[in-house]
DNA sequence: TACTATAATGTAATCGTTTACATTATAAAC
DNA sequence: GTTTATAATGTAAACGATTACATTATAGTA
């Protein structure tokens, strides 16, 4: 491995001049700096990064916490991230983490250790106290799931208005019995969900029925498969559904499927995040668009500006519902 | 933030002690220790990874090199590497190429520049001779994709046993006429299936015929749609179709229902993964199960042993045909 | 030509570890 | 109480870059 006092040696210059010409700066007259590039390209010169990254101490990675890379929803926004990411010369470590505190643990010890330069946090089951403390010392952000009272700053979507334009479309074409088929209610995303899902009946004069309203442990295609199982199986059985993930909802999808009904001629279904898969499926599913990919990049753009030491606020972004044959 | 110096100091002994008790060397006394600890603990000292890698040089960091990351192919063997590389205290950088050479570069740039101690590559159109020239320096595994004649170290599956296997099935229960959906023949497992494809027909009586194979561009959703359409045209329609991944049989099942034939009673199909939506389709599709975790962690031993400076020696794991309903 | 102002280059410290080697402390043996 | 073997600790040099500051070269001016 040829390092700086190589070629500063085979150039005949200083290693400070060498440095120079690698970061581009134009102090350096036109003459040397030829030597340089040709010691360099003669030497195959690569500069170290563990050499530059420990006197710059900075590492230029970030971690993405995920709970789980197979989850398709973190995909376009983990795809903006990166964008943005290497454009400016940072790496991304993709972490997951399984919800389990411990594996969190190892990734958290990255940013104390400085083998990472921040986090963006998407783990809606991250520990908050936790995230807070090391807040304090380090870059962080929140990426679609936050919380609030954190002080960390976060880019979202408006999840009420989300749910209510979701539900509001079942109503306006016709639904009166719809359900809710959402998460545990220990999650942010999950209670405005529900308030939206709320105040979109409450405004059509559409009574609130909870026993249209089912709670799954996980976001997974099985956990709708089973709600959906329940609901069918309801006296006054619902012509609506809403979904508040689209995995949840093609779980649902098949289920009504298997079940010999029609979506959405008997129940009509809709999810939320416009995963890849929802256009594959059959019906193709109505579904909330968040603008995942611009997330990724506001979230990149954010933690960079906080890497740098700045000050930087929280970011609401639009999202759009995209009607398909499920409704 | 604290260094080791400081916690030396603290502690009223030389750094080469604090590094010793770091580290867990057992040549340093339980008082000592001790004195150490408590003074690491009180100080908050969290040793600094960048020092550390410098001086070892190394980054402890390995590159997945794979085409996409929402293709959910690749997410179990992920997961699989994963494993091994964090029991290891590896961590790794997933890098999506969007088979780019350009985007490449930039990661092939980080081993280079030792900011990667190596690489897994999964990416079936990676420059192979880029990889040939960077692996005489670097270490590099081939998993799942590979070329033989590159020397590189692979872990794969048998593909054309695999693809002989699930056409075999697809005999078995009757089918006569039965099409291939294959995509671009430049890449070696696509051949593979091919002539396991060729041996199952042979074998059986069959006479190859040429209309029957098709071949997509991509792997993707829409192409195994396309190709499906092409299919249905024919004259003489084939009653079964065997799709070199899930995502074409996928596009193929959703192009079928659509046109009002039913599978499998009007046609079989069977895919190639056994990723995880292959179970959420409608019917559910016959496919062949990769060892995916599995390859993942062999791939990833076979790193770690590369970079020990090991020779270590390439892989074939076995396969399963997984019997659903879409046959 | 001599004197400045500025541009170009060099020197050496620094980032935070690990570790070969040197030194000192401790215990065992006589 | 020496001597000796061994255990424990310390010293200082790497690892490979960047950069403040010092120095030298160059060009401009009178």
């Amino acid at each position: 491995m040829t390092n700086i006092q190589q070629v500063a040696k085979q150039a005949g210059v200083s290693v400070a001049t060498v440095s120079r010409v690698m970061n581009g700066q134009n102090t350096v007259s036109s003459k040397t700096r030829i030597k340089v590039e040709e010691a360099i390209k003669s030497l195959n010169y690569e500069p170290s990064i563990l050499g530059r990254n420990l006197r710059n101490s900075e590492s230029r990675i970030f971690l993405i916490l995920i709970p789980s890379i197979s989850n398709p929803f973190y995909l376009e926004i983990i795809k903006g991230i990166e964008y943005i990411a290497l454009s400016q010369n940072y790496n991304i470590l993709l972490c997951e983490t399984d919800s389990n505190p411990e594996k969190e643990n190892i990734y958290f010890d990255l940013v104390r250790k400085k083998m990472a330069d921040g986090i963006i946090s998407m783990d809606p089951a991250v520990n908050i106290e936790t995230l807070k403390v090391l807040a304090e010392k380090y870059s962080i952000i929140q990426c679609s799931e936050y919380s609030t009272d954190s002080g960390i700053p976060y880019v979202t979507i408006n999840n009420e208005e989300a749910s209510y334009r979701a539900v509001k479309h079942l109503i306006q074409i016709g639904h009166k019995k719809i359900a809710l088929m959402n998460s545990d209610g220990k999650f942010l995303y999950s209670r405005q969900r529900e308030e939206g899902y709320q105040r979109a009946l409450e405004e059509h004069g559409l009574s609130l029925n909870d026993d249209y309203i089912f709670y799954t442990k996980h976001l997974g295609f099985e956990h709708g498969q089973q709600a959906m199982k329940k609901i069918l199986a309801l006296q006054d059985r619902p012509t609506a559904v809403f979904a508040v993930s689209d995995l949840l909802a093609i779980g649902a999808l098949k289920e009504v499927n298997a079940s010999g009904l029609h979506v959405p001629n008997d129940i009509a279904v809709v999810g939320f995040d416009k995963i890849d898969f929802s256009s594959m499926t059959n019906p193709t599913l109505t579904t909330i668009a968040q603008p995942m990919y611009k997330m990724g990049t506001v979230a990149a753009e954010m933690l960079i500006e906080k890497i740098k030491g700045n000050e930087v606020d929280s970011v609401i972004l639009d999202h759009e519902l995209v009607i398909r044959e499920s409704t």
